[in-house]
DNA sequence: TGTACATCAGTGAACGCGCGTTCACTGATGTAC
DNA sequence: TGTACATCAGTGAACGCGCGTTCACTGATGTAC
């Protein structure tokens, strides 16, 4: 082999990394291979020794993006109550950090809109990156039964992508900032009583 | 002229409303203008006569499909209560059928996440045409103030939206039918206490 | 340890295809007289 | 009212471009002996 097995984990590992980023930041259709391979200092042919597809790449990078995602949302509140820690999560989230960088942030908001058209294969990846994801947070939310928890999980994810995604799509910088400050303070109020 | 300038009209009415269910239905760039015409018993060199361009075509589509939206939300509950207004809204919105027919139904679900990325002129249209849908709107959430009552909207609009974004990405009819149900009780719950 | 061969990550030209847009043309109808 | 000409919605071939994917090739390193 002219590169140690090593080498060729860590090349798909740099490919997989700047794609989660770029498919969150101009969308599943928004830069090609070639674009994508030429900014890792490679070509584009060397592409397909490490995926199938542009479709792989893309069931793996939003799978990647979840976890990404979650980690930044989570990591450093461990210690909290629960309530202490949704609501750093939800200040997070609804940050103008986070409204700034799609690229680095939740997939549900940057992509929701596409990932109904697109083929099963990346359909199932989201799946199971979301199942995953709300596992993990779940135990955070308020409610007595695992059911309840979950619907709650829903209803302030859901929220939060949306309002998120809105905030986005207005150019009005006023009514960027009244919409994220709005939606935080009433999902903390709603979320975090206790 | 060949043809009257009624037929014109019509001809540039049923490109337009074609393209808005297109558009919300397979995105920005999930067909062609080929596509659009052919389906009209039309070829696509006629398209120029209509639209400088495709960007054009969905910068008026989007707010077409806005009111659209608005229409289809409100009529028909004109007489009753406020609250009662808003709550036919909400179990519309968050309906199955709503689920299952993107293309006619709210273009905030079916586009959110692509909009960002769109050029000037399409985020310009969104922008007037979200501003109209909200001051259509507004006076139906709870609030003293104008103020009070827009930030309710924002969190209810774009909460119900990634709701419905969410429910269509998922793939599994029943979490999709758990959350659609969750976040439709909680939000009559939350803004439609009178 | 040294040598011959095999492997395969990466290269870059090429293929095939679809798309937005342009353009010369058609011909039925509107307009001017 | 009738006639000659102008207009322009609609046609369909063509242009230019970008993209995903393929493929013959390279050459450094791993492996077999």
């Amino acid at each position: 082999m002219r590169y140690s097995q090593e080498h060729k984990l860590e090349t798909r590992r740099r490919i997989l990394y700047e794609a989660s980023r770029r498919f969150r930041g101009q969308g599943s259709e928004g830069f090609s291979i070639a674009d994508l391979m030429h900014d890792l200092k490679l070509t584009h042919g060397g592409f397909y020794r490490h995926f199938n597809s542009k479709e792989q790449l893309f069931a793996e990078a939003l799978a990647s993006a979840m976890q990404e995602s979650h980690a930044k949302l989570t990591t450093g509140s461990d210690a909290k109550a629960p309530a202490a820690q949704l609501r750093v999560i939800i200040e997070r989230y609804l940050s103008p950090r986070h409204w700034a960088n799609p690229a680095e942030g939740c997939p549900l908001a940057a992509l929701a809109s596409e990932i109904p058209r697109q083929p099963r294969a990346v359909r199932a990846a989201f799946d199971q990156a979301l199942k995953t994801y709300m596992d993990e947070i779940e135990r955070l939310l308020p409610g007595k039964t695992r059911r309840e928890r979950q619907r709650n999980f829903f209803v302030l994810f859901s929220g939060m992508a949306g309002t998120l995604s809105l905030a986005r799509a207005v150019s009005e910088e006023q009514t960027r900032a009244r919409l994220l400050h709005a939606a935080k303070e009433f999902y903390i109020q709603a979320f975090c009583q206790d």
